[in-house]
DNA sequence: CATGAATGAGACTTCATTCAT
DNA sequence: AATGAATGAAGTCTCATTCAT
């Protein structure tokens, strides 16, 4: 993020007055608001200029062009988050502890600038060519450090599982955070966030333990034999409906 | 979906002649490319006439306009997936096998045509006043379907926990698969998909099922079921050496 | 009217058989309502087509093209109102019966169809390189025919005045008969035209009647006088209350 | 039409700078020639903009559309004819004076810019679901204000005919002015459109008088008259004579 | 510094017209 | 005789971007 601060300040003019700096800030912000509500696409630097309050050509001045300031809205903001989750972890607590932190923190984070910027990493992400590809996938990596590195510690101390790649555990974690979120904004039904973050843990949670391989399968032998005895009891029923006789 | 077709086809000009089907699905299927690999804004008419190999005009003789043969890729496609599920789903199966084959397809369907439409329907989907809603909404809705019957099947049957709505079940099931297919195609890594599902099953198999089984009762169940068998197949082995034919 | 028919008829392709006849009836009924409705330009052949429930291409098999018709549809709609003017004018009335009679038919016949058609000829007429120009001037010189003869005849009974051109006198009279029938259609208020008509009659027969010069100078005598008095009384007013001493 | 101008300018992104006020008023004359040439519809903004010598986008800057431009347009030129007219109105003159006065600059005032704009409203006007609908009314009504009014006011002095709605005698005079002047149009012939102009007010005049006047009344007038006058002239001849210095 | 002004490139869309069948 | 199918040409409009002042 630090190079691509230089490379926006520093390539084009303005030196970094003070005054320089809350230009910036100012237009981040703006840029921020207006690509979160309308996506890359339908985001146009004429209104993101009209809500700083200047002319486009002053935004093309502090950034090289439309994709740079959408890259650096969306590396502001990636910052902003890490650096909360980084400084709220609780580091004395336990695993559990720190997973659910984060898990609620992400959420609450999200939710601040509506689901539009979340979205805007996903679709825009997404697209090759696209110039930010790089940087990116280096934000997401720092995004999602510290979840890695609580889950790492989790399956030292024999709290996580280890049968299952750490990967597709993250997948396992981000992926109904970000369904969870679309459903917010879409729905205007104001779900009640806080709530759903601990169901959220309490369910990713059991997921991700490590599998006391004799409970699940007695588990799934009870629930072999249920649906056996269910399905036989079905036939029966049918036979003598059937054959009245 | 109906309603779209007769729509999209006829009211416009050509009558549904044997070749101008042909047209239409050509049409759907470039259309369907374009619109996975640059999602909405990107895509073009332009793109799209030129991979068919017609002039821009005869896609719009075809449908009313972008966004309707947009709508009509993404209803197709949704069809396809939705009766690809319908049919398959093993209505025998136990409700663990049911599941389990929802999440294997899903990911299967889904990665046959790249993750594009997904996150096409997912971008897309998003943005209000964007017209496709409604329509989309149902169509989302039928898609998820299979699941949430499972899923309160399961409830019923006390194989799948009832302490958290059905909605949020369904974020926890369709959130990672998601996420996997995004990873999927952002890295090239061809990761082996039908690993992932299973391990994606086991993982959210675990996440679903009801806290706190009673592990005492189940050890006892087993050990009578163990029992039950094991006189089961004494007699059957007894039956079986006295009667040779 | 005739060549034109030869022209439209002949150099394409159908002979002519009743049925390609009726067809073409048909086709300039629909061309018809849809220039007076739409106007030359919002005018599409592919409504036309529809109304008629061809396609396109018969249309374009009976007429080289849109222009064409267009032409076919003015020429035709003038055809009738010379032939019911020309076939119902009293040819023993006197010269104020015939008058009146081509202003109440003119009016009578250009409502019945709407005034689209008469705006359209006048609108479409006036372009240049249009392709209609001669023809178009021809058939407003028959149009008109009536009416000239009309007052011709009345200059040499010495009913209708001679100091004025008979060119000036005709945009008198049709003038103030379409601005009529432009009201009538833009408001929605639904006129009555008989009632008009007459009035008409009555304003433009006194326009067009010899000066009887003794009365009108001394019409104009008595509005000076007037007028001379009532500024006089006027002024004489102010100064009264001007200077009270 | 004021606040036709606010929306014009400044909704799209020209701050009224003097450079760019010149700008709008060189792209308002090149709209002016072309949609009078032209017609609304067959006006092509290419054109517009390759006559003012800029670029096509250049004018969507400063006018939202061509629908818009054309408003603007039409609005101008109306208020420019009304304020000559209303303007150059001899207050003081006879009501004959004023009739003729408002006859002779519309003529003259159309031919300027020749009668395109003229029937552009004509034909713009008519077109219902326009959107200039309501403004372009407001502008016909304020534009032939000053005609009811001198027509009310010779009403009311008995100079004009009562038996006849004020609505019809307007009729009866833009009528045939506006059939003058796509006679004038037309025809290539260069009218005199003076002279053309004082036979029409003769015409008018003599229509809208109150009919049958008492012809016996007048004479008795004008003897009375011409005696009183005689009188005074010879008292006035009288006392030049007696008191020559 | 800031911006007023301009624009090239390209998007979607419409429609009269042609032609093989 | 009729039409299904296709399209070239053109139109309106949008927007990121540049540059002289």
């Amino acid at each position: 993020m630090d190079e691509l601060k230089a490379e926006a300040n520093g390539t084009r003019r303005h030196p970094a007055g003070p005054k320089s700096q809350q230009r910036v800030r100012d237009i981040l912000q703006a840029g921020r608001d207006v690509f979160a509500e309308k996506g890359y696409e339908r985001a146009t630097t004429a209104e993101i200029a009209q809500r700083v309050g200047v002319s486009e050509a002053t935004v093309f001045s502090y950034f090289r062009g439309k994709r740079e300031l959408c890259a650096r809205v969306i590396s502001e903001w990636y910052d902003e988050i890490i650096a909360a989750i980084e400084d709220g972890l609780p580091r004395d607590g336990s695993v559990r502890q720190q997973f659910a932190f984060i898990v609620r923190m992400h959420l609450r984070l999200m939710l601040i600038h509506g689901t539009g910027l979340c979205s805007l990493v996903l679709s825009e992400g997404r697209t090759k060519q696209h110039a930010l590809g790089d940087e990116l996938t280096a934000l997401q990596r720092r995004y999602t450090a510290p979840l890695m590195r609580v889950l790492a510690h989790g399956q030292q101390t024999g709290q996580v599982r280890t049968d299952v790649p750490l990967r597709l555990m993250r997948s396992m974690v981000f992926g109904p955070m970000e369904h969870v979120l679309w459903e917010a904004t879409l729905a205007h039904r104001s779900t009640d966030i806080e709530v759903t973050a601990e169901r959220l843990v309490e369910l990713l949670w059991a997921a991700l333990q490590p599998p006391a391989p004799d409970v699940a399968a007695l588990a799934r032998l009870r629930d072999d034999m249920s649906e056996a005895m269910r399905r036989y009891e079905a036939a029966a029923q049918a036979k003598k409906s059937a054959i009245p006789i």
